[in-house]
DNA sequence: CTGAAAGCGCTAACAA
DNA sequence: TTGTTAGCGCTTTCAG
């Protein structure tokens, strides 16, 4: 017996491998790769001994050498795209603002949520510059992750088109400005629209204005759109629009221009919710009852519609169950690299609270 | 020149390797490789005939064999570990609670602030059964990860206990209730508390009222203790308690028993901005203007505290660099394997704004 | 049904 | 300074 052979399993330090398992048990790495993988086609007591000896020398297959030979890393990249970011303090602003934002967690859970059972777990990158958007797609093209589910807040972020060019297998989260042959999960953002103004209307609010969200964004184009026809189809021809950037502050700001030339209004349509409880601290502040005087439809309910004061009427995006479905799609893109892609529609739902 | 050679790099699909770039830069692999990895000691010629093939073969370095070789994964897992949740539903809700949670946005904030500067991202993981905990446990001793930030919302999470058990490099945030051979990093919630206690005496506030979270947690009990010993010092004895659970509605409930019990408290001391955010709906529904009839203070400073009216008088924690610094622990940890386990303790900060 | 053997692509001694 | 070589631990034909 050789001295390596007598420190017990060939090595003093590191963790144990197949070939450990293997001798334990008296077999060869071979069927120890079987069983731990499941592989039928293995003598049941073969199978039991195997297992015995796993547990006893704590085997826990490599990562890394199965990812070799597998050529899958069982990992996905959950990747937050933002507008390139020109100031100064850019890497340690980043994405602040898209973390914290409820949004970003709705979409983690959803994601968690299809991942999970499969026991995998998502890489969270974020893309604000060029260099960060390589970074993503080497970090793709090193094979550290099967493939990027992506989450823009920028109109025509270059990522998904970058992702497509590369052969990469990617799904993206709302329908890019610019056509790219990825598949992608949207929201039915006119019906969202036709919902608060109908509402509106049965609430017989004849002078509604609205506050958008960037106007580069094609979801705001439809909300915005929607909303206009509809209240166009029952007569009311012109509702003024500010528009806002998704915060609280552009959401107070944009009320306030609002209120400035058309003190009479007696509705709002926010593009979100933050920018609604924007709006309604600044229609509070004024003098303005909600809903009696004014009444406030928000977008997403999100978090915040729920937990400020009033508690926020708003149209609800189910965002879990979209991220949910990116994730199932990534997967089949991955396993199925020539599969076409496709466009998932969401449809939106009005949820009444107190403030319309 | 074989049939091989003379498809051109050698294979006909899949990615470049270093064998492609060597033979097309005409040097060795172990060249290349120097090259790719920066060492020092090549021929600036070389290096730049070297870089040239590269670029030409569109080479990226496939992550999962210089893993095998390098034994690092380059990689670090970011654990929620919630708990153990007993409802049915468990599967679908898991942390939806916790990623929601804007906390959960700072941290994951903060860590990446740290890793991004190093190409590194984290993998996020949810542990909320012990089946999940198994599951993070082998996931590092797979070598999918280096090591892992364990963020715990649950007094007596055994994760943490498991992780060092297991000798796996981790790093703890919030010292948990059993004492843990980790690293962690902390608050000084006692000072914390002294902060918000104080700033309430100079308000010429004599009979405040506390909400708490759940007592189980060390952080809990530091926060009530200081607040208690503050308020003696200064000769207010008696301060009624009421426990909360960190969530909005039961901020509500707990000021709602507090104001039946004692209607003539003049402030507020809330152990979460949710539940102070709570606390101010009811303390308004009843009539009481803020910070004029009741001073209230909340903790953590997230996003909620600016964004609510009237905006809330906090006890800012950094919970960003408390982040960073739990990764840059980790990092230390990997790379010094025994380097002792250390606590960093961070100094709280009591930040201004309407309520009190 | 099981074992032997050939790599997956890369790094790191060790030679030259 | 550069090349040669030996694996890292695993999966997977291919024989038996």
């Amino acid at each position: 017996m050789s001295a390596a052979m007598s420190r017990g399993f060939g090595r003093s330090a590191g963790a144990p491998t197949l070939e450990d398992v293997a001798r334990a048990a008296g077999v060869s790495r071979a069927t120890v790769s079987r069983v731990v993988n499941g592989v039928r086609n293995v003598d049941p007591v073969i199978q039991d001994a195997v297992r015995r000896a796993v547990a006893a020398t704590g085997y826990a297959p490599n990562r890394a050498a199965r990812s070799l030979v597998t050529r899958r890393a069982e990992t996905i990249a959950l990747v937050v795209s933002g507008a390139d970011d020109d100031s100064p303090s850019a890497s340690t602003a980043f994405a602040g603002r898209t973390v914290t934002d409820p949004f970003f967690g709705r979409v983690v859970t959803g994601v968690v949520q299809f991942l999970r059972p499969r026991s995998m777990h998502p890489v969270l990158m974020f893309a604000e510059s060029p260099a960060d958007r390589d970074h993503v797609v080497s970090y793709l093209r090193q094979g550290s992750a099967d493939g990027a589910l992506v989450v823009s807040n920028h109109a025509d972020d270059p990522l998904p088109a970058q992702l497509a060019a590369a052969g990469l297998p990617a799904v993206v989260f709302a329908r890019p400005a610019l056509p790219v042959p990825l598949s992608c999960v949207d929201l039915d953002h006119r019906e969202g629209a036709r919902l608060a103004a109908e509402h509106l209307l049965a609430l017989g609010r004849a002078r509604p204005v609205t506050i958008t969200g960037p106007t580069a964004l094609p979801a705001v184009q439809e909300r915005l759109g929607g909303f206009r026809d509809t209240m166009a189809r029952h007569g009311v021809t012109a509702v003024p629009v500010a528009e806002g950037g998704f915060s609280q502050e552009s959401g107070e700001a944009a009320m306030a221009r609002l209120l400035a030339r058309h003190p009479d209004l007696d509705a709002v349509f926010a593009a979100n919710d933050v920018m609604a409880q924007g709006a309604c601290h600044v229609l509070r502040d004024r003098g303005r009852r909600i809903p009696e005087d004014v009444a406030v439809i928000g977008f997403d309910d999100g978090p915040v519609a729920a937990s400020c004061r009033p508690a926020l009427t708003t149209v609800r995006q189910p965002v879990e169950d979209m991220a949910a479905e990116m994730a199932r799609l990534l997967q089949g893109h991955i396993e199925h690299p020539d599969r076409p892609a496709t466009t998932v529609v969401f449809a939106p739902r009005l949820v009444l609270r107190e403030s319309a």
